[in-house]
RNA sequence: CGGGCCGUGGCGCAGCCUGGCUAGCGCGCUUGCUUGGGGUGCAAGAGGUCCCGAGUUCAAAUCUCGGCGGCCCGACCA
């Protein structure tokens, strides 16, 4: 890949990638398994953080958790045409169990919508059990021919949620409100900005009537879908025969959804924020948020200013780094390295002065502040940081966007790599939502991410629109 | 699966072409002293199936063949 015009890295985008996941000590290739990687606990808390953030909105708009087989008859995958021709090439299958060859092999799941498809229909007759909003906090595996740590590991963990409905309106509601929800975590906790749209018909998942997904910028320009939610229609209660008894009485199959987001956000994040000094964390999903790097020289300096230290980091809940044997110098770059979002200096100087110097992982402004009302200053920070990283994501993506009048200019553009041009961009377009659009810009190694929902320089907005009209506005960027 | 690069203490690498000393270097780690406002310095130390297998040879990290694994670029995909 050449280097992106419009990042400032020295290094291949992909390498500098690689070098943060590492030397943010977020995670590591597995080595012996193919493919997979190991969280290590830096990555697995961000995880944390944001599962609390998703959990919390799937409790708040009435979803349960629940947790289904890791193991599926491989007879469930034929049930949905489509569903089982998209995953079969990347699907592992357990053929032999307890020394003994098994007369139906399963697959790991890829996901789970056939085996709670199956599971639906043992539960739902009445449209008094509807709507039935599930959702599973799980690994799956899908043996993909090239991987990437985050961005796409054989095995990686997400949420998937599933519902069903009575009602077409109402599962696309679901849909829609889902996709907003998603749009708001990676908007506001992330400081990841989305496009959220409709994908083309070539790019919908196997099985779904219709597919909508977030769609993020990276800062090589490169596109990464962040979430999807789908509409599944009745595919998948015909192929599992859910059905239930309306309220005239009669049977009708329901509508089903299904949304989910994986540990590739972690990847995004990555991919959005960091820098060259190492990983870049958003305040709110820092696991550590505030540390405090003391200074001293003397025995008595020792004391007063691991005092004060201490004193200051339970009043803004801060992290006290006093290790011995390290430099405050030393000290300054390992919590760099960490994206650790705001880093405190104390020492005799400012002891004797009634301050603390804080210090900005985003712009690495150094600031000293007065140790009454500390905390609030932190929190500033932390708040202005949080706020930076989105503006500063929004604006990348506002600057990197180029509009485009019809297909034939859409490929002038890709044709064109120079920075003003095709050259890690968002191309908009109005296109039609027609498989031979997918198929011309592929010809550049784009893709069509989406049919944008809400104007995308208006700023996040609700989803409003239902389904594609003939030819609307589409996004068109070269991809994860 | 195609093309390219690679596999040597925890990490990053040199050595391989042209086979031969006790397999080196940097970082990290341990111990001690020192230092401390952006990677202190010194000293001593621990740590190795040179990816695996077969072959050639008196002798293989080095040469040959086969495998496995990794990274980057493609195709596939969250």
């Amino acid at each position: 890949m050449p280097e992106s015009p419009i990042t400032p890295r020295s290094k291949d985008f992909a390498q500098w990638y690689q070098d943060v996941v590492l030397q943010g000590d977020m995670a590591e290739p597995a080595e012996v398994v193919k493919g997979c990687m190991v969280i290590k606990p830096n990555g697995y808390a961000v995880w944390e953080n944001l599962q609390r953030e998703l959990d919390g909105r799937f409790k708040a708009t009435g979803h349960q958790n629940a947790y289904f087989p890791l193991l599926i008859p491989q007879s469930f995958l034929r049930r949905e045409a489509e569903h089982v021709e998209g995953f079969a090439p990347e699907l592992a299958v357990v053929t032999v169990a307890g020394g003994k060859e098994l007369e139906e092999p399963y697959v790991i799941r890829p996901t789970s919508e056939t085996i709670i498809g199956h599971f639906f229909s043992k539960w739902i007759q009445s449209w008094r059990d509807l709507p039935m909003l599930l959702n599973q906090w799980a690994n799956v595996l899908r043996w993909e021919l090239r991987t990437r740590m985050f961005l796409r590991t054989t095995e990686f963990l997400w949420q998937e949620g599933h519902t069903a409905h009575s009602t077409h309106e109402e599962a696309l509601e679901e849909v829609l409100r889902i996709l907003d929800i998603y749009a708001e975590v990676a908007e506001d906790v992330m400081a990841m900005p989305v496009v959220k749209g409709v994908k083309s018909q070539a790019e919908k998942f196997a099985g779904a009537l219709k597919s909508y997904s977030i769609e993020a910028m990276m800062q090589n320009g490169l596109a990464l879908q962040a979430g999807t939610s789908h509409d599944l229609g009745q595919n998948f209660g015909k192929a599992f025969g859910v059905q239930f008894q309306n309220k005239e009485g009669q049977l009708e199959y329901v509508w089903q959804t299904s949304w989910g987001v994986s540990t590739r956000l972690i990847g995004g994040l990555i991919m959005t924020h960091s820098d060259d000094k190492g990983l870049v964390l958003p305040p709110r999903l820092a696991p550590v948020k505030s540390v405090i790097v003391p200074i001293y020289r003397k025995d008595e300096e020792r004391g007063a200013v691991l005092e004060a230290a201490q004193r200051i980091a339970k009043e803004v809940g801060a992290k006290v780094d006093d290790r011995e044997g390290q430099s405050p110098g030393a000290k300054f770059f390992h919590w760099e390295r960490l994206g650790v979002p705001v880093v405190m200096e104390l020492g005799p100087r400012d002891l004797a002065a009634g301050k603390v110097v804080l210090k900005r992982r985003d712009t690495g402004a150094k600031e000293p502040v007065s140790q009454d009302g500390v905390a609030a200053s932190v929190a500033a920070a932390l708040d202005a940081m949080q706020k930076g990283l989105h503006a500063a994501a929004r604006e990348r993506l506002r600057a990197n966007t180029v509009l485009a009048n019809s297909i034939e200019e859409v490929e002038s553009i890709l044709r064109d790599s120079s920075a003003e041009r095709g050259g890690g961009k968002f191309v908009m377009a109005y296109l039609a939502d027609d498989p031979a659009c997918d198929a011309r810009v592929k010809e550049f190694k784009a893709s069509v991410r989406n049919h944008p929902l809400v104007d995308e320089f208006d700023g996040p907005g609700k989803c409003i629109v239902t389904g594609a009209p003939v030819a609307r506005r589409a996004v068109v960027a070269k991809a994860y």
